[in-house]
DNA sequence: GTAGTCGCTCTACGGTCGTTGAGTCAACGG
DNA sequence: CCGTTGACTCAACGACCGTAGAGCGACTAC
């Protein structure tokens, strides 16, 4: 591959720099393409990397995107929050992932393929969403706890891809606070009094 | 293709017919596989048919999901509804095009792939998000108008795809009442007082 | 210096895809 | 009854894909 200008180029450290390249760039056409359309030719020739190099590091086609998904679902705040603080942390952490530029082609790569990968849609229903219902529906309580939660989720959910995907005009181009200010009521809504 | 038991056999009777059956089939695989997996091979074999004959009909694979996407967007009673009314409309839309076997396939295909198809996705923002958020902005008033609309969408489309795509534990199984009475005050919300 | 390791490239295979053009056969119009 | 039309099939092309294996060349260790 091309090499950089200034290089503390060990063997090991060259690898690990190669190996970061590719899957930075196998985030931004797996987030621009789609699994389908983005091919391991693409990935390799955007890097200045040879095809089997990119098989040899990560094995195969869904190696390198299972890779690439790595770290896109986070630790958030919302988990462990008190009952009132819900709405204010969904809307945070969701926010908050698609702020960092690191997980947000990691966040966006899962998002535009969840639908049709059935990789990263097991990996957005199992690791992400249930068992986040499942804590929040804890902490809501009440008899439609689970239903309630699942509805934030679902509502975030629907704000992250209008507003990162789908690049909704009015939603694409608000600030972090208007949102907040204009969404939190309804969030407070679906969690209820008590 | 395999004939049917009754043929009231006119030569323009079959051709309406088989381009049905073929269509029929391809949302349900575009809906199924998405738009890169599903190929015109398997609609046509699952058809029984010649894969020419559908390049035939329809010109080519982009042709064919075109007019798969036919009809998936339809008026809905929210665009002309009230201010007060809005919440209830949007949510009784997006649950009737839902519970309509008809539309339903095309509108689960639209939904799960206009995040890879750009075709898709130009036709999920222009032609129905679009213009519904101005027409709701326009009822709606005030200066957050858009981005009220806009969130209003948005929300619902995270639970249609929650509920209908990713069939999320919680709310694939809840009743349309259920979902209403928990999901209409966050609605209206959104859209404030005036 | 020399053998060995390892990051990396080159070349090629097998398969599937969308698409095409010639050909077949039953339904039609006169 | 016969020529024509048009729905439909058959066989093939060219492209591109994921993947495999042999080979090269620079770095490392002795």
């Amino acid at each position: 591959m091309s090499t950089f200008s200034t290089e503390p180029t060990t063997r090991q450290e060259r690898r690990r720099r190669t190996e970061a390249c590719i899957l930075q760039e196998a985030r931004r056409l797996f987030a621009e393409e789609g699994f389908e359309r983005a091919t391991i030719r693409a990935v390799a020739r955007q890097t200045g990397v040879d095809p089997a190099l990119v098989m040899q590091y990560f094995g195969s086609k869904e190696g390198l995107f299972a890779a690439a998904m790595k770290g896109a679902h986070g630790g958030g705040t919302a988990r462990t929050a008190a009952r009132e603080e819900i709405p204010s942390a969904v809307l945070r952490d969701v926010l908050a992932k698609f702020e960092d530029t690191d997980d947000r082609e990691a966040a966006v790569t899962l998002l535009r393929n969840f639908l049709t990968h059935p990789e990263a849609n097991r990996i957005m229903r199992d690791e992400v969403l249930c068992s986040l219902i499942r804590d929040l529906a804890g902490t809501i309580g009440g008899t439609d706890a689970e239903v309630r939660a699942a509805l934030l989720m679902s509502t975030v959910f629907g704000l992250a891809l209008a507003r990162y995907v789908l690049e909704l005009p009015g939603l694409a181009g608000a600030g972090r606070a208007d949102l907040e200010r204009l969404l939190r009521p309804a969030l407070e809504a679906l969690v209820g009094d008590e």
